[in-house]
DNA sequence: CCGGTAATTGTCATTTCCGCCCCTGTCGTC
DNA sequence: GACGACAGGGGCGGAAATGACAATTACCGG
């Protein structure tokens, strides 16, 4: 796939999507489709205009690459193979759980396609990465004191390895300048229609919207996170308040009443839980409650006031003020996004 | 790519992909990547056990075909290749409004894989389509008297062409015994979902829910609809009365007055209409009117009492319910979906 | 046994925010 | 048209989190 003909001598755009081994394929394919409708919709009424977009697919060494999930992927030819693009996508990679391999798959490419990265955007190209795709911006420091996002379940690593990026946890598509960020996986749809948007204003990017089903305004990663691991941990005292607070947490639990039944004092308990687990005792108590509303809100048909008393409160208000905290939407909303009983 | 080892004697099962020229890219690839990450949580804490699925991506003549937007996808061979497949995927098809020219591709494809369709389904095999390849079963005759659905802006075309088809108009995802169909193009992540919990279960599809960041329970496609262009027709008094239904929608409108206005009655309106439009003047006002509610919607902060008096409506509750018909959404919801302003 | 040093814990004041209560408005259902 | 479930604003008393600093403990070599 190339690109022909010359592009910013006119109001075309052209778009350059790079892949690579084990990439996300689904990316490029779905931004490629959504820039042919936005042209088919942008061009209405009028079948010889000039489309909005062109794009052409490229790889670190020109040679075609093997997507995730064994897809191959037929490219153009290097990135030099697209003169002048308006925009440079990265899309995202499979993290299967190995932080060291994933590092190192990041490393080999921010080496291949840093320069060429930083050289592009300091020519004014506005560059677009979705999911693990910012690691690969981040790591050739071209998100130094910008915002960005990433998938839901690398925020924590992200975070660790680059302390100077503005990084905004659970955010679904991020600006900054001329540089565009997404989180997970069909998140770079959003990030798609962004591009439109940006390139053909937003009444365009509604259009699709609508033919691709896609929520124009769909907020947060927030609804869709789990509870991840907590870090394993040697704290003695944190075990057992651990254990103490898993086989109680249906009851009112009070955190001085925790400190006594494990002969220590509440400002001891506070302070190694911070140390060991980064949150307040309260705060973890809040999360195990409010992952288990959502497994109640997922699986069962008790009404929310049921629920908040199974796991442990009293009172709705209260406890709806928490889950809307943790995953940005209502309890009734959640319940319709991942409800797993027919409706 | 293509299939290695067995399949059906063991626990794995088999998907085989059709790919064709013109197809959607992203279907085939977003399919592969759900499977791909249903292996990797169906094996949680087990990394020798063996995957859930396998799959391999083909082509009516074996050979690599150029998907929608230029991509070229990579195939394995003929349909022939992948042995005893335990499911058949069918992605869709860009539909560019030239009626003739996509029900040629359809009948094309029909032609070429019609009878292998019918033989996969015949010996027991699962078979799921998306968005347009719904027509490539009902024109192999697959769906007739089977529920299925398609892209929303293809169900007036299916149910003309096919009426022994069950038609479900605004479905997401439809299941009638092995056969699954979907909408519109990112319904496909729905399907992949629904396949995923045939093969693993709820629990199983709906982890990857969350990472895929899809919601597990969407319902229907037709918040997204939007009225689309009337059929052309000839008939005068029609012509009439829909010039003056488009200049007077903003203000109270019965059909009583309507036909005065034109000098003619109410049944004759009503008859002319039905044949013309297939719909009674009072439903097309309705639609006109609903999708005025919609623009205002999108694009301002009105609140939905305002917006229902500049439609041409009194009572908010009454319109609520009409707006509630045709969307299958709440005005509030829709606004959320849909609102093109900051938020 | 002692004093020095560092790590850990306790005390307390401050601020934040939780949890409970009131209420109204919206939505879907019957 | 009425009802019940849900959403969410606001206020208040009290619990929780945390910083600063003092007190205690643990661990040394001398």
């Amino acid at each position: 796939m190339t690109i022909t003909g010359p592009n910013r001598t006119t109001g075309c755009k052209t778009v350059a999507l790079l892949a690579y081994d084990g990439c996300q394929g689904s990316a490029i394919a779905s931004l490629i489709e959504v820039l042919d409708i936005a042209n088919l919709y942008g061009a209405r009424g009028d079948p010889r205009a000039e489309p909005l977009f062109r794009w052409g697919v490229v790889s670190p060494d020109g040679r075609a690459p093997v997507a995730m999930g064994g897809l191959d992927i037929a490219v153009g030819g290097s990135p030099a193979s697209v003169p002048a693009p308006d925009l440079v996508f990265i899309p995202g990679l499979h993290f299967t759980g190995d932080v060291a391999h994933f590092m190192q798959q990041i490393a080999s490419l921010a080496q291949d396609c840093g320069a060429w990265l930083r050289a592009q955007h300091e020519g004014g190209r506005v560059v677009a990465v979705s999911c693990a795709g910012a690691f690969v911006l981040a790591e050739s420091g071209l998100l130094d004191g910008r915002k960005a996002t990433t998938s839901w379940w690398l925020g924590k690593l992200f975070r660790a390895r680059y302390p100077r990026v503005d990084f905004r946890e659970g955010e679904l598509v991020t600006q900054d300048g001329r540089i565009l960020s997404s989180g997970a996986f069909t998140a770079c749809l959003d990030l798609a229609l962004r591009i439109v948007e940006h390139f053909g204003g937003p009444a365009l990017a509604l259009s699709c919207a609508k033919v691709l089903l896609i929520h124009a305004k769909r907020d947060s990663q927030f609804p869709y996170m789990t509870l991840q691991a907590r870090v394993a941990h040697q704290d003695e005292l944190v075990l057992r308040a651990e254990s103490h607070i898993r086989s109680h947490v249906r009851e009112t639990l009070s955190v001085e009443q925790l400190a006594a039944e494990l002969a220590t004092t509440p400002r001891t308990l506070n302070r190694r839980f911070r140390e060991v687990l980064g949150c307040s005792p309260k705060q973890y108590i809040q999360d195990l409650r409010v992952e288990g509303a959502k497994r109640l809100l997922e699986s069962t048909d008790l009404d929310f006031g049921e629920i908040v008393e199974r796991v442990g409160y009293v009172d709705p208000r209260s406890f709806r003020r928490i889950f809307e905290r943790a995953t940005k939407v209502s309890p009734s909303l959640y319940r319709r996004m991942f409800s797993i009983s027919q409706g």
